[in-house]
RNA sequence: GGGCCGCUAGCUCAACUGGCAGAGCGCCGUGCUGAUAACGCGGAGGCAGGUGGUUCGAGUCCACCGCGGCCCA
């Protein structure tokens, strides 16, 4: 016997009791017991920060990864679902950082310790798993977190390294610079997203003129060979000691004008800087001054070999500022590091990672930059090098902590060679499914074509530590792939700053090695999960191997740079292949007016609001429906109330209909099946949309395609609740049980059985609420996955369609004459070819006339009422009065009642003539003229004549 | 500055390869109702973000521009 269903739900309700059903019944382990040792489908977790909040977005990758979780499990695949947390990272240090109230590197190092800090780092990750967990399993989303991986233990550490180790066996580990915007206070270089954050406009800067002065041609003779300089401007003095090069175009135009008894070469187009109006001597390109040597301003910024400071072109230069010539210096600008590159042109730093002047820059050592500019102008013109000095405005950024100003400053940095197997990237990303389909050319395969070297390394303190050590003495440097080999216990802490503290001794020179400062990107990390995650290849090689590659991940489309691509790279370099068959790129979460959820804009939503009101289910189902994938999803209240109002109230309307009537009738599911082909014609055609529902959406699945299964489900919950049951209901109300009723029972009861299985990957507490009282209350999500139910017969559904669109016409034309559909009529003229019978039933009733005809040229109605059918009419109208009359006074459905009347004229007639309908109708046990005591009764009019009606239940 | 995606009714979204622009919600009218928070029928509501181009024909293909989102520099 089902449970009786109440017909308002709750359903975040609803779903708070399955939850916790499902964990006294351990429904997610049983699931995974039932498939052990069947097929794996290979489902990787992209680790969250477990460093914040779940928030509203995290559902949306969330819901179409369990999705396909459930489906597979529920096709006879072992889905494994391995809980993963990524803990390291800037994130995690800046939110140490804001609790203990400091910020840079000096704090961190001088008054809180690497070790306390790291120790804090630590401590910080664990903070909101607690949330992370609560969180997902109030929405459905089963992850198995006893047996999660973190990415900060010894076992997860040590694959990385492993890794690291593997690439540079293969050459693909160098060693370089990387010019970053970097806060000398803070001892830190800045993202791009924290430089977005500090720009400030009108910003005064020096903007001085310098002249370079050539150095004589050899046998030049006139004067204005010996007393030329080129002329160069900058609006950072300090990186002048640091100057190696001047750069032009080749192809600017460039004059020499004379000053006083010098000789100055600029650009024609700045001619304007000059003091004095040119007298211009000499015209050139850019071509005829490339090669020209220059005397140095300062001895200090080039190494003992090789030659720099002389003039090289580069695309860079504009001519919308300064002189039209470029002063370089390598390592404080990103253009000036990769001209010199490219140039081969040697260079050393003058400024030290504290933003003051090395010792060996003698005349400003110590000095900060910003101090030593004024005292660099100053002794430019005591030497009179400086043409003009002057003072700008413009926007320059600053550290969004401290507000010191950036500078631009070459770090050393490590990098892997993705570029040398950039075909070998873009082939495994080819072999890839994407869904959708265009990121895969498109985002994907740009950013693939244009790759750059991975710039892996960080200077920072909490992540994995880069395994390089390097011998103070010869400059030999070494990489290690686990904690054994350097003699460290398998469990040690790896993490600075202990670490650190590890020697090692040089093999080629005996000398001491130490390790690099630095840690690694969090990217590689993440990156790394697919063997990290079994400590591979220590241990877990079997394992590894049987669940790699993945056949399933998702994420949203920012993963394009982070995750999606640091897997693909990091087995590309490894195993030569990608480490994901098939990723759904999902869109983003934004608020109703497609703006970007933010803080500040106020238009944040939180989950568990979402869940409380509208329960996960709905939240997943409009994810799933809304829009296609890799769109955004404009998410609110009105949109998840619709989802509620369009599906989920719909369907529960369906269910709780057949349980109420199933229950009346003690309907039996186990009763022998009635034949399809005997049972009514309704019940052929919805077994023949079923059958299609089931093929479609096992099709759309296998396809990753979750859109339209779910809104094919959709529709079909319309036709089922608006055409099969609205048609149906009759077939349920009637006394008798016969076969029909019985087959109509069948019909419905294995429809919404089916239904509650194919949404069970979709809205797992909705199905599993339905589908545990339509059966034995075992668990949907431990039953196999409908692939053929029902039959197909498209004629009857293309029937069944023409039916339709007949009721369409006849009602369109009764609306047109204005007569009501309870007035019976005597025909209706329809075009084409004629329905059968059983359909032709469906029609006349829906449109309430007594014959149909096909083959008009037209939809006709015939509009004429005879006596007879007015008659009619009214004993239609009567029995919705009496059933009126029925529900006000609080009868049940099934109570048998008495009904007295006072009427004349037609209506006494029409009770007359139709009194056996009308009780038949009403469950009026007698239906007698006269008012009687005892009868709940009231006076209406009816077609402008009084009428008294009372009931009483019998 | 560059790349990718989107822009269709008041709102949310459809429409296979170019072939007379659709649905749901909301609004108005009307009908129906003992499963429904409903449903049916009719109506109002669209210069398809803008401007050009290709084509017999463009929401669909091309170019440029605008807005939104994401990414890169």
């Amino acid at each position: 016997m089902f449970e009786k269903v109440d017909q308002r739900v709750s359903f975040p309700a609803l779903e708070v009791g399955l939850m916790q059903r499902w964990k006294d019944e351990g429904t997610f382990e049983k699931s995974l017991q039932l498939r052990e040792g069947k097929p794996r489908f290979v489902f990787y977790e992209g680790p969250p920060t477990a460093n914040g909040k779940p928030a509203t977005h995290h559902i949306l990758a969330r819901a179409f990864k369990d999705l396909f979780g459930r489906y597979k499990t529920m096709k006879g695949f072992y889905v494994e679902r391995k809980a993963g947390w990524d803990t390291h990272g800037l994130p995690v240090e800046i939110e140490v950082e804001k609790k203990l109230g400091i910020s840079g590197k000096f704090e961190i190092e001088n008054e809180i310790g690497v070790e306390r800090f790291n120790e804090l780092c630590r401590q910080s990750v664990f903070e909101y798993v607690d949330d992370w967990r609560t969180f997902s399993e109030r929405m459905a989303f089963w992850q198995d977190y006893d047996h999660a991986y973190w990415t900060l233990t010894s076992d997860y550490i040590q694959s990385v390294w492993w890794a690291l180790s593997e690439m540079w066996k293969q050459n693909l580990i160098y060693k370089g610079f990387r010019v970053a915007p970097y806060c000398s206070r803070c001892a830190t270089p800045l993202s791009s997203h924290e430089l977005a954050q500090g720009y400030r406009d009108n910003v005064p800067d020096p903007s001085v003129f310098i002249k370079f002065r050539l150095k004589k041609a050899p046998g030049a003779r006139r004067a204005q060979d010996e007393n030329t300089s080129i002329l160069a401007w900058t609006t950072t003095p300090w990186t002048l000691p640091g100057n190696v090069a001047l750069a032009v175009d080749n192809d600017v135009d460039y004059i020499k004008v004379k000053e006083g008894d010098e000789y100055l070469i600029l650009a024609e187009a700045r001619l304007a800087v000059l003091k004095e109006s040119p007298e211009v001597v000499e015209r050139m390109k850019g071509r005829d001054l490339v090669g020209l040597d220059y005397e140095p301003l300062y001895p200090y910024s080039v190494p003992d070999h090789g030659r720099a400071q002389y003039v090289v072109h580069a695309d860079f230069v504009s001519t919308d500022e300064g002189t039209g010539v470029v002063h370089t210096s390598a390592l404080y600008g990103v253009d000036d590091l990769r001209l010199c590159q490219d140039e081969g042109i040697p260079f050393k730093h003058t400024v030290g990672l504290d933003g003051k002047f090395l010792p060996y820059v003698e005349k400003f050592a110590g000095l900060h930059v910003k101090e030593a500019d004024p005292v660099i102008i100053d002794d430019l013109k005591t030497r009179g090098l400086l043409y003009k000095a002057e003072t700008i405005l413009h926007t320059y950024p600053e550290c969004w902590r401290c507000k010191t100003p950036l500078i631009y400053y070459a770090l050393d940095s490590w990098y892997i060679r993705t570029t040398e197997r950039k075909a070998e990237l873009i082939a495994n990303n080819n072999a890839t499914n994407w869904v959708p389909a265009h990121i895969k050319t498109g985002r994907m395969g740009d950013w693939l074509e244009n790759n750059v070297d991975w710039q892996f390394s960080r200077s920072r303190y909490w992540g994995t530590p880069l395994p390089i050590w390097v011998c103070e003495a010869c400059d030999e440097k070494r990489i290690v792939s686990s904690a054994a080999e350097i003699g460290l216990e398998e469990d040690a802490d790896l993490h600075r700053p202990y670490i650190d503290a590890v020697t090692l001794p040089c093999e080629k020179c005996g000398g001491v090695m130490k390790r690099v400062p630095e840690v690694l990107d969090t990217w590689f990390d993440s990156g790394s999960m697919p063997f990290a995650q079994r400590g591979y290849p220590r241990e877990g090689e079997e394992l590894f191997k049987e669940t790699f590659p993945a056949d399933f991940i998702s994420e949203a489309v920012d993963q394009t740079r982070g995750w999606f691509y640091t897997l693909l790279a990091i087995s590309t370099l490894l195993f030569k292949q990608n480490s994901y068959r098939n990723v759904i790129c999902l869109g983003h979460v934004v608020d109703p007016k497609g703006k970007k959820a933010s803080k500040s804009r106020g238009n944040v939503l939180d989950p568990n609001y979402l869940f409380d009101t509208f329960g996960s289910d709905a939240v997943r189902w409009f994810y799933y429906t809304s829009t296609q994938v890799g769109e955004n999803y404009r998410t609110g209240d009105a949109a998840l109330k619709e989802t509620l109002q369009q599906f989920f109230i719909p369907l529960w309307n369906c269910y709780s209909f057949f349980v109420t009537y199933a229950r009346l009738d003690k309907f039996d599911p186990a009763q022998p099946a009635v034949p399809l082909d005997e049972r009514h014609v309704l019940d052929r055609w919805l077994m023949s949309k079923l059958y299609n529902l089931v093929s479609s959406v096992n099709t759309g699945l296998d396809a990753y395609d979750a859109v339209e299964p779910a809104r094919r489900i959709q529709r079909f919950v319309d036709e089922l609740s608006n055409w099969y049951i609205r048609r149906s209901r009759r077939r349920f109300w009637k006394s008798q049980s016969d076969r029909d009723k019985l087959a109509a029972y069948q019909t419905l009861h294995e429809t919404l059985r089916t239904l509650a299985m194919l949404m069970a990957p979709f809205t797992p507490f909705t199905a599993d609420a339905i589908y545990r009282n339509l059966t034995d209350d075992t668990s949907v999500h431990l039953a196999d996955f409908p692939e053929s139910v029902g039959r197909e017969d498209s004629q009857l559904e293309q029937d069944m369609t023409r039916a339709r669109q007949a009721v369409e016409a006849g009602l369109a034309a009764r609306d047109a004459a204005r007569l009501k559909v309870r007035q019976p009529l005597a025909g209706f003229a329809y075009t084409g070819d004629a329905l059968p019978s059983e359909i032709e039933a469906i029609v006349l009733d829906e449109l309430n006339v007594k014959a149909l005809t096909f083959g008009a040229p037209e939809a006709r109605l015939d509009t004429v009422i005879t006596e007879e059918l007015k008659l009619e009419g009214l004993a239609r109208e009567l029995v919705r009065l009496i059933q009126d009359r029925r529900k006000k006074t609080g009868l049940n459905v099934e109570d048998r009642i008495d009904t007295r009347y006072e009427a004349d004229g037609l209506i006494a007639r029409a009770l007359e003539r139709h009194a056996d309908y009308i009780k038949n109708e009403t469950l009026s046990v007698t239906l007698e003229p006269g008012r009687e005591d005892g009868f709940d009764g009231e006076q209406i009019m009816l077609e402008g004549e009084q009428l008294w009606i009372g009931l009483k239940r019998n």
